[in-house]
DNA sequence: TATGAATGAGCGTTCATTCAT
DNA sequence: CATGAATGAACGCTCATTCAT
């Protein structure tokens, strides 16, 4: 809820730096007040730059705004070619994939609400964006390779969906996270603790492992006996 | 995202229907563009009905949608009393759960829109309301008894947190209708067909009780083999 | 400040009660907040009656307000035609027309406000009652008398104009009631309290009669001399 | 009653110069209708200026409103400091503190007015302004010290209160100005003609050094005597 | 490049008033 | 005589945006 600090360029004639300030501060209230909530103004005094500014970088609120969707959900690909997964065993793979894409989600509160804001919007200036799309034609290739090289192994069940499986690993972290305002209101209770959220890591961890892991037929392999994570505190 | 029509009351001097009219317009209105995006105009409008009515009934716009989401939660809420469930096996119980829970959310997309909403507005108005919160004393009674029930017959897992399963059932649902805009630009494919949204209902049930299950010793009971769903087309 | 009281006429049919408590409840509303920052809606709630009792009643906003008006001043002029006065010595009538013009608008504040909120209004209200002017007709008749006599007498100075003596007489007793809430934040002092209002009281008969009554000759006869009124606490 | 016109700064980005007519303007506006019954728009139209423009400036209707009476206040406070009165002998130094009073009263009917309005809102706003009391810290000073110099003089007369005196100096001169509407309308003449006015200010500098001036023991210096005002028409 | 001045459209809300019974 | 339902006009104010330099 906070306005972003990064070092602010006042009397800096570098045009570069302004934007990217301008840019950190408008993602900062959108993610804060959503598209319609945002206002203009609030972003240039947060700024301390110039209200004509803002349309001289950027053109118009929704371009503004477009130009902060585009950057955070590049963001997000960044992380998801992750392509030291296939050097990993599938089932590591997979564990490795799911805590990856968590990890994510919660250390980057920001795309969360980004993401709820755009769906609010039917997505209409996401689908405006030139930029993110051709990032995303391959978006579940190393998820399909990871899930094909455990089926082919015998270790992941077959007739698994590599769409549904990446909704559900996604939808997993995401949900308690969107949706914790209502939920710990109505729930009584914080979701997003230290504590809990690691409970949850393993949680969601366990889910998919266990969906996807053919149990071995001495039992001695349920996924849930190694859901303990030994990277995190 | 047009408004909502009902057999329209005007020139009647029925009270309790103009109110019920606003209210069902309203929800339309703030479903559609949000709390901030959404226009008062728009929804008097909508009504055929003098837009200070709206202030008659109501009090004002953020009053106009507490009142669309009390009762949008009330809805949910009814919905999950599901005391039938009680007198199921545990696994057929938490299988006719987690189908309830996922058509709900397909049946009512208005509820998933208000609230990622109402997420997006951190629960300020949800948090006013003085109606919600006691229908929410008990919401995860009849899932923490089934799960104990499977847990003490030997059929579910032990160590599951009631609250990370209720996370997971609902967010598994959650994800794929909330974020179906921006996911259906980014896969390239609609994620709300008929068709994908029987198979994802497949899986989500899958997921859930292979999680929960133990594997029978003989490894014959792999939960999956029972995915198929009688009672749904 | 506060609501009239009177008897509540709830359910009542008697139309004359009803109308009077609309107008009591209707003058206290204009007394404190003016013509401009009336409410109607706040005149009928206080009432508790329809609001469209009062455009029954009274036809309009305006007209409320003329009939609020109109009783006012008819009050003003009942309270002023004293035929007692005539009846004493020219400097005790005098003495005693001052001290009921300045008892009638202490105790009355109702009309002070009122006269000033009429001449913010630059009197258009008042001009159009038919029912004031008629009381008016002999405003000054008392006053002239009494004046005339004095003068006759060789007790009051001559060369008065009647028309500056009425205003003088009003003037030094309105002036600190109407600007009273100025006057006492620059004064940094309360001007309403008993003991100041019982002062201005003879002070003001005091001046009135200073500038009236001819010194006598041996000079014993200074009007302040017996400016102590008995009849006051 | 309509609305001031000074240099109409039109096409003008003078930013000072544009504050200062929107404040003329105001000015006119509250004078005419009060504090409710002034209109942002009607202030904004006649400016020849947007609407924002007022906000941008002033915040609000009640701040607009608070820095024109702030501005009438200071101007009111601005005259009453005369310093050359002191240099006079008390009789003539009064006489003209009177003067002075009545004149800047008549000369400026937006004082008036503006006094009334104020008081008619319990001086409600005057009370959040934090630059005017400040200017009335001493206001009775000079009052006082003239008053104290006649005294000691044996020229006054004792026992005189310099709040009393004070109120008495203003409100003969207020009243028949503030309520000059109603007055007229009553009493069926015109009060503020230049005749008259200047028939009133004799009057009130009578009154007042009547009251203040011992008679001489041989009764030729009643005050009245040389009442005639050489200065003014 | 950057800024202070200014705008047009429209928003949430209010208010005196009227309709229908 | 009296009421609950409903209205039209406009009010104070906001907001994204543009002008002029």
């Amino acid at each position: 809820m906070e306005a972003v600090e990064m070092t602010p360029p006042r009397r800096t004639r570098n045009a570069a730096a302004t934007r990217a300030h301008i840019l950190a501060v408008a993602q900062a209230e959108f993610v804060d007040h959503g598209l319609s909530g945002a206002r203009m103004d609030r972003i240039a005094t947060a700024c301390a730059v110039n209200k004509n500014l803002l349309y001289h970088y950027f053109g118009s609120k929704e371009d503004l705004y477009l130009a902060v969707i585009e950057a955070i959900w590049a963001g997000l690909r960044a992380h998801q070619r992750d392509d030291e997964l296939l050097a990993l065993p599938p089932d590591q793979a997979m564990r490795r994939l799911v805590t990856n894409t968590f990890d994510h989600f919660v250390a980057t509160p920001e795309l969360i609400r980004l993401m709820s804001v755009e769906n609010i919007h039917y997505a209409r200036n996401l689908r405006r964006s030139t930029t993110v799309k051709p990032l995303y034609g391959d978006l579940l290739d190393t998820l399909r390779t990871i899930l094909q090289r455990g089926q082919s192994e015998g270790m992941f069940r077959p007739g698994v969906d590599v769409i549904d499986l990446y909704l559900s690993i996604s939808g997993l972290a995401y949900f308690f996270l969107s949706n914790q305002h209502t939920l710990s209101w109505l729930l009584d209770r914080p979701l997003v603790t230290p504590r809990r959220v690691a409970a949850r890591r393993r949680h969601v961890v366990d889910m998919v492992l266990a969906y996807l892991v053919h149990p071995s037929p001495d039992g001695q392999d349920m996924p849930a006996a190694q859901s303990g994570e030994r990277r995190q505190g």
